[in-house]
DNA sequence: GCCGTTTTCGGCCCGACTGTTTTCAGTCG
């Protein structure tokens, strides 16, 4: 059984997080999170790369080299067993509580005998952690709550609640306020909210006071809240270093790490107030972006591709991607209505799609199958096209006529063929089964594939953020056997779902897959979904003609021929 | 552990805030 680059990664990280506990140097550390993250971002499965090509991945070296291709033979290696016998991994959870890093555990472990959580909750509740040298009352309370509530924080939001939470944070500051960090750069869950202002610091934090759960920090240029249970950052700026500090506040932390880099390697200091030139001391600030990407000699890096993936050095060069934006979306591939389970008639989506001045929107209501209630036999489909004509003889944004048809448990579909064939695109979609293991789940949707009427594969992996797991899938034959048919992978653009993650869509990008963006609306507003998509597309490096639904409806219909 | 038209050794982004401190270490982003 090969591993997975997730896997993989994984198990490097898992180093990195023994050899913190253990107060090994911080740089070895990070070298070994950098090689977790650019091995967990490989469009390619890592075990076919010999030593060599793994060494000529930037921030893998011989050493790390030798242990990544032990972990891709054995699932572990001789370091990482030498690590586990010499540290207990009931430690390494405690690096995820708040206000707790590497130092603390490593004393609480080697000075109070702490080995997990339960064995800290005990330590503080005896008053034993405020007898360490350096710490107080304080801490103790702090790192006993922290310990009691383990776990409820570090699961991350979806892109709405964070939208949410963004929103009262930003009527509540009194002045411009901009958004930042990964909710900006468009990933599919969020951490925390980042958010930059030029207000002034006194009365905004007055402001927050009044709203937020709790303060974590106050400060004069930087304030950290609790917004229903979750953490925010707020900024604050003056006009003139906008540039620099949405840079730093945006990310990613890798992104920065590596723009700060090319600063000094040109003999200036960046920073979130700006460059300091090192040989005349003189600081240069940027009320803009671009500013500051001009003066390192950078064309603009898009905040979606900000992940140090490969965009810095093509930023040097002076040729980013064109990536696809929301302007260049003629339509909706995934809407469902009345018909099924969806809130909007026919006629209000034709509407709602006027509105946004789409060309056309494709009804995908479900299928009779599995699991959903109102599903559409063949003669309800049937019915339904006749219906969408008529809607669309006076519309001015045309309805297509498909179907989101169930991928049964051994991977045949929910309706016939024939009905499949009349209608305009097929999307099949799994909702059943979901626990199958990787190899059934994979062969059961490469039947589907193969399936001469399926235009699309809709959410390809069935996750809900924050609700179900990924299937099993193998998603590296899902986008081999999707770039041999030409069927289309969907990026599934509801918050609650995401789904293509964003390095499998550069993936099948780079495999010549092409993919569509679909809301899933059920109801109107989640129509507005469609930029969420979008994002998630440019953060896989899509241009225009790598979606599906950027094309005219000519060519769109032309494509399933 | 990685990396090099400054270096094969000695760096590795840089700054804010807190708690427990009399000047700073640790954590965080």
């Amino acid at each position: 059984m090969e591993m997975t680059n997730r896997q993989v990664a994984r198990v490097l990280e898992e180093i990195g997080q023994l050899l913190e506990v253990q107060g090994e140097n911080r740089f070895k550390v990070r070298a070994y999170m950098a090689a977790a993250d650019r091995i967990g971002h490989l469009t390619g499965p890592v075990g076919d790369l010999t030593e060599e090509e793994l060494e000529a991945i930037p921030g893998i070296g011989r050493a790390l080299a030798g242990k990544i291709h032990q972990i891709v033979q054995t699932g572990t290696c001789t370091e990482r067993e030498r690590l586990i016998d010499a540290t207990p991994p009931g430690l390494i959870p405690l690096l995820d509580l708040p206000g707790v890093g590497p130092k603390t555990v490593r004393r609480l472990w080697t000075e109070l005998g702490v080995e997990d959580t339960d064995s800290l909750i005990a330590a503080a509740r005896n008053r034993r952690v405020r007898a360490l040298k350096g710490f107080g009352a304080k801490k103790e309370s702090d790192i006993l709550r922290a310990a009691e509530t383990a776990g409820k924080m570090t699961e991350r939001m979806d892109v709405s609640g964070a939208k949410r939470r963004a929103a009262v944070l930003m009527a509540a500051i009194p002045g411009e306020a901009w958004v930042a960090g990964s909710l900006r750069r468009g990933r599919s869950t969020i951490g925390d909210i980042d958010i930059v202002t030029t207000a002034p610091p006194g009365e905004t934090n007055r402001a927050l006071r009044r709203i937020a759960d709790s303060m974590i920090d106050e400060g004069e240029r930087k304030t950290s809240v609790r917004i229903e249970g979750r953490r925010a950052d707020i900024r604050y700026a003056d006009t003139a270093e906008l540039g620099t500090m949405l840079l730093y506040l945006t990310g990613s932390k890798a992104f920065n790490i590596r723009l700060r880099g090319i600063a000094a390697e040109q003999g200036m200091r960046l920073n979130e107030y700006g460059l300091l030139m090192r040989e005349s001391g003189e600081v240069r600030t940027f009320p803009t972006e671009e500013g500051v990407f001009g003066a390192l000699g950078m064309v603009p890096v898009p905040p979606e591709l900000r992940e140090d993936r490969g965009e810095v050095e093509y930023a040097l060069e002076g040729r980013l991607p064109d990536l696809v934006d929301a302007g260049a979306i003629r339509g909706d591939l995934h809407v469902h209505s009345e018909w099924s389970d969806g809130t909007l008639s026919l006629p209000d989506i034709a509407d709602e799609g006027e509105k946004k001045g789409y060309e056309y929107i494709l009804i995908t209501d479900h299928a009779a199958g599995i699991g959903v209630t109102h599903g559409l036999d063949a003669a309800r489909l049937e019915r339904q096209r006749h219906e969408i004509e008529r809607v669309n003889r006076n519309a001015a944004c045309t309805l297509l006529a498909g179907i989101e048809v169930d991928i049964l448990a051994d991977g045949h579909l929910s309706l016939p063929d024939t009905a499949l064939k009349a209608c305009d695109l097929v999307v099949a979609s799994v909702h059943t089964a979901f626990g199958q293991d990787a190899d059934t789940m994979t062969r059961r949707m490469i039947v589907a594939i193969e399936n001469e009427h399926v235009d699309i594969i809709g959410h390809p992996t069935a996750r809900l953020i924050g609700r179900r797991p990924p299937t099993a899938v193998d998603m590296d034959r899902i986008i081999d056997a999707a770039a041999a048919t030409g069927t289309a992978l969907e990026i599934n653009a509801s918050p609650a779902r995401l789904d293509l993650d964003d390095i499998y869509i550069r993936q099948a990008k780079e495999q010549g897959v092409n993919l569509s963006i679909g809301t899933d609306a059920h109801r109107r507003s989640d129509l507005e979904a469609m930029r969420y998509g979008v994002a998630l597309a440019r953060r896989g490096w899509c241009g225009p003609s790598d979606i599906l639904n950027t094309r005219p409806l000519s060519a769109l219909l032309r494509a399933d021929e």
